[in-house]
DNA sequence: CGCATTTGACCGGCGC
DNA sequence: GCGCCGGTCAAATGCG
């Protein structure tokens, strides 16, 4: 229970919350001071959608062992942190949200931390510093690390319930350590993108009070086109995928679903709220996805979120 | 042989 | 200052 008294919840930070089964989402604090305005993209299309991708019924069907993410959440403070948290209060089931309950609770265990924090030349220092053969093994090791603490890349995370540790994302992954988690019989995973241009870095682990739930998160952004992209193209079958440097240059099949998308473009601030919850209620419309489960986008979305539209 | 994984050691941050 | 913990390194090992 301490990472409940541990993690703060910063007003002005977006906290989003993603309910797979009935792609209810929610804003949990204000964004009033985002600057890009994505209104004129289509809800979908934010996530990465052709538009005539999103009018098939396939697009949620997607595989049981890859059952993603019941509950998301994205902050800039804090992490999740799979171990010490009680499952039930990790999935974030629609009536919860819809209460608001979950989201109004600062300690939220589903938290991902983001860091937008130094974009400095600190890798032009760690290069000048490697180059330099005289400094022995620590120092460089030093220097690196006080570097890299410098250049905290952002972070998003997001719960998986699958059985497979590893979830194929498009992305090659050399895995460089693992570690005990304290309080928990499921080591994490460290790995990092395998190409060298890449500093992407992904942490896997299993939250230990629900084995089911694999928690990844990802840090950095990719700088190169995914391998299973290149591979996989196929214009209008498949979502684009929002990893890349370049949105809409590339396509991911469906395995790569929707609630990373939606991460990713709550990490980069690329989600203007209001535009989301618009887009939203237009998508759902369009479907009867949320119908089937009885639930409207307005049930899901706090009142203040809906006021903040309104008052636009 | 080249690449990926394993695993113990090491380091920095943080709380006490 | 000390100990704990998270994150990373790098040598050893495994595998195709």
């Amino acid at each position: 229970m301490e990472s409940y008294k541990d993690i703060k919840m910063e007003d002005h930070h977006p906290m989003y919350f993603i309910d797979n089964n009935n792609f209810g989402v929610t804003n949990h604090s204000l964004i009033s001071d985002y600057n890009i305005n994505t209104s004129s993209l289509g809800f979908m299309e934010l996530l990465g959608f052709h538009q005539d991708f999103y009018s098939s019924a396939s697009v949620f069907e997607l595989p049981k062992e890859e059952n993603y993410c019941p509950a998301v959440c994205v902050s800039e403070e804090e992490e999740v942190k799979p171990s010490s948290v009680a499952p039930e209060s990790q999935i974030i089931s629609s009536a919860t949200v819809a209460t608001g309950n979950v989201l109004n609770t600062p300690s939220t265990p589903n938290c991902s931390s983001i860091s937008s924090e130094g974009h400095g030349d600190a890798d032009g220092e760690v290069e000048n510093h490697e180059q330099q053969n005289t400094k022995t093994k620590q120092q460089l090791k030093a220097k690196k690390t006080v570097s890299q603490k410098k250049q905290k890349e952002p972070r998003f995370a997001f719960m998986t319930k699958s059985e497979v540790d590893f979830l194929e994302d498009g992305y090659r992954w050399r895995k460089y350590g693992q570690k005990a988690v304290k309080n928990s019989p499921f080591p994490r995973n460290y790995y990092r993108c395998t190409n060298a241009t890449c500093n992407v870095k992904k942490r896997v682990e299993r939250c230990f009070s629900d084995p089911s739930i694999v928690v990844t998160t990802y840090e950095g952004k990719h700088t190169h086109p995914s391998p299973m992209n290149m591979m996989m193209s196929r214009p209008n079958c498949y979502p684009i995928n929002p990893l890349l440097p370049s949105p809409g240059a590339f396509t991911l099949p469906m395995q790569f679903n929707i609630n990373q998308s939606f991460n990713y473009l709550a990490m980069n601030n690329q989600l203007d709220h209001a535009a989301f919850v618009a887009q939203g209620r237009r998508f759902c419309s369009n479907t009867e996805m949320l119908g089937d489960h009885g639930i409207d986008l307005q049930d899901l979305m706090p009142s203040a979120v809906l006021k903040h539209e309104y008052n636009r």
